[in-house]
DNA sequence: GGCGCGAATGAAAGCGCTGTCAAATTGTCT
DNA sequence: AGACAATTTGACAGCGCTTTCATTCGCGCC
């Protein structure tokens, strides 16, 4: 075999002397051939090595079988844990997922939009709500089923599930501050629309219980590592002198904090609170282990999948339920207690 | 518009005045095509929104530009920083990536490199060299490039970049001796053909050593986890009396078996040498820092990108190296150090 | 002024498959 | 035994695009 020629549906045909749309149909829908023709082009598709081309099925049929999923970050545990959950779902249905990381991008985003919907996806489902105007246009224009998780908004494309980071952030601040605390600092890094709105929230709650802010807020631009979390947390200890708490806006900072911690001989929580975001799996692991506000990621992307897949099987009738607010829930550990006495 | 009807190349040809064939070259090869006429088509796309349908200019060009990647992980840190290095350089290059999470199994890697070969991919990578059989069949015989990545095999299947892990776990235990550590434990979990060599490789260096291995290997077969290096080292402290080092198949039981010590007060290194495998983000900030076996997990990925690219568009000629071996690097920090005096 | 040439456009065919509908085969009932 | 229904198979067209190959046009040239 000079050239190599996959083997074709019409390959398998003619091995099995029938005609193509009988392997076709033995192929897709079994049932509708006799079991000797079955057994025999079975025996073909073997011989052959038959694959069948998806690209040519889904153009034929107008199902792609595709699903388009965008994230911002590959290497962020939060999103890694979530497309695990959407792939899982999809694949157990035979749906493929296409993946596209922006890199915390709108513009990327954009791109990533038009180049998935090129391949005439069943759905969409974008992390965030904070798309650009085109994009929120290409989607509508496609009549794509849209999710977006992560942020729970009051004008979502489509469907939405996610929760309130303003309310969440605000929420750790009261948190802290009802175990005594009143000098709480924030640290932040890549101000994605997630991580400002939680700053948001942290601002909010300061104003509101008359604590200045000033010298307690430390944020880089940059994708956020464990590493930064100690070099941020030492700005904010030269900026604002003494320090009650942190608030970080993840678990890597978090991590990063208390470890600068045990480097300068910080005893947390005796002498410093840390409260993370996400509740990523060592924050369980670590001494003490760290305080977290754990969002249901894996819930957002298992919904996210299912409600897709109720559409595709639904023949497009909408779920009842189009937005959901997971909420999140403060998972109290070592690294912050009470400021006089520990909590039981 | 009752029924939602997505442009098509026709569609904007109607609507500029020329026929479909212009508007594919005015998108493809616009300098094809004169400069009036490219200026109407383009108002025509913006006009109907037009998205060029990729499955069929696939089809029709016998060109997907798609490439098939499988991981066996989505969530090990390991394969975020390659996957996303393998997108990176596909993205730039206008090729979609498939990707595939096996979840460490070879059945489910069969199933999944049968379901990207139905896309006509240009060309697929793989982690790890231990395809089935049947795997590698249907990989050969689809007549596409393969690269196989992470491990260094005599047999591969096409292009091969990687490391030998065996050599790498034998280094990482005589590292230890000649700092004078005698008791070496060795924590593994999920026991995938990767970590299977770096056991071999300890084992094979104790043996040499002459040093008793009994009681000193914990091993678990779920995914590893922070955590569980606490668990397992505690299994190994009970199992061993005392402990003089741990090699770790990975950092996430490395940073466990460190807070494990901080968590019994016993010291590191003085009291307890650690060493990771895969030097990732946090091993630099913990306190102390963590030595661990760095592998180019990047350049694999990169490699393994950039070869299929020059494949490509090379029009199928190969490359010159069709093998790489990145070796590994052990960065040494204080979590080790020599067990009577430490190293400057 | 007719010729050849290159550039720009179009017509036709087909990539590999599936949906629809018609044809052939079988079985069943009176 | 004949007629009808149910079952199984096949012919045909077409999904939306690209790839030849042919055609048209404008131009410089002897």
């Amino acid at each position: 075999m000079a050239v190599k020629h996959r083997a074709t549906l019409s390959d398998v045909a003619q091995k099995a002397g029938v005609s193509p749309v009988t392997v076709s149909r033995a192929i897709r829908h079994p049932e509708m051939v006799s079991e000797t023709l079955r057994a025999r082009i079975d025996a073909a598709v073997a011989k052959l090595n038959y694959i069948p081309n998806t690209l040519a099925s889904a153009l034929a049929s107008t199902r792609s079988s595709i699903v388009g999923v965008i994230v911002p970050s590959l290497t962020n545990g939060v999103f890694d844990d979530y497309l695990k959950t959407i792939q899982d779902v999809f694949v157990a249905a035979g749906i493929q997922v296409l993946v596209s990381n922006v890199r915390y991008s709108e513009v990327e985003e954009e791109q990533a939009i038009q180049t998935l919907l090129g391949y005439h996806p069943e759905a969409m489902i974008l992390a965030g709500t904070d798309q650009t105007e085109r994009s929120r246009q290409m989607l509508k224009n496609s009549g794509v089923p849209v999710v977006q998780t992560m942020s729970v908004t009051d004008a979502p494309i489509d469907l939405n599930i996610g929760l309130d980071h303003e309310a969440a952030g605000y929420a750790a601040v009261r948190y802290l501050n009802s175990l005594g605390h009143r000098k709480i600092a924030h640290l932040t890094a890549r101000q994605d629309p997630r991580s400002r709105r939680r700053h948001a929230g942290y601002q909010r709650a300061m104003d509101e219980l008359g604590l200045s802010t000033k010298g307690l807020v430390a944020l880089s631009p940059r994708p956020s590592d464990v590493e930064m979390g100690g070099t941020l947390f030492s700005e904010v200890l030269a900026n604002a002198g003494s320090v009650d708490a942190v608030f970080c806006c993840n678990d890597d900072l978090a991590l990063g904090t208390l470890f600068e911690c045990q480097r300068r001989g910080i005893d947390v929580p005796r002498d410093m609170a840390i409260v993370g975001f996400n509740d990523l799996d060592f924050c369980i692991a670590s001494v003490p282990p760290l305080t977290s506000i754990s969002t249901e990621r894996q819930r957002m992307g298992t919904w996210a999948a299912e409600a897709i897949l109720e559409i595709i099987r639904g023949s497009g009738k909408r779920p009842k339920k189009t937005q959901v607010d997971v909420g999140w829930i403060i998972n109290e550990r070592g690294s912050s207690a009470a400021k006089k006495s520990r909590r039981a």
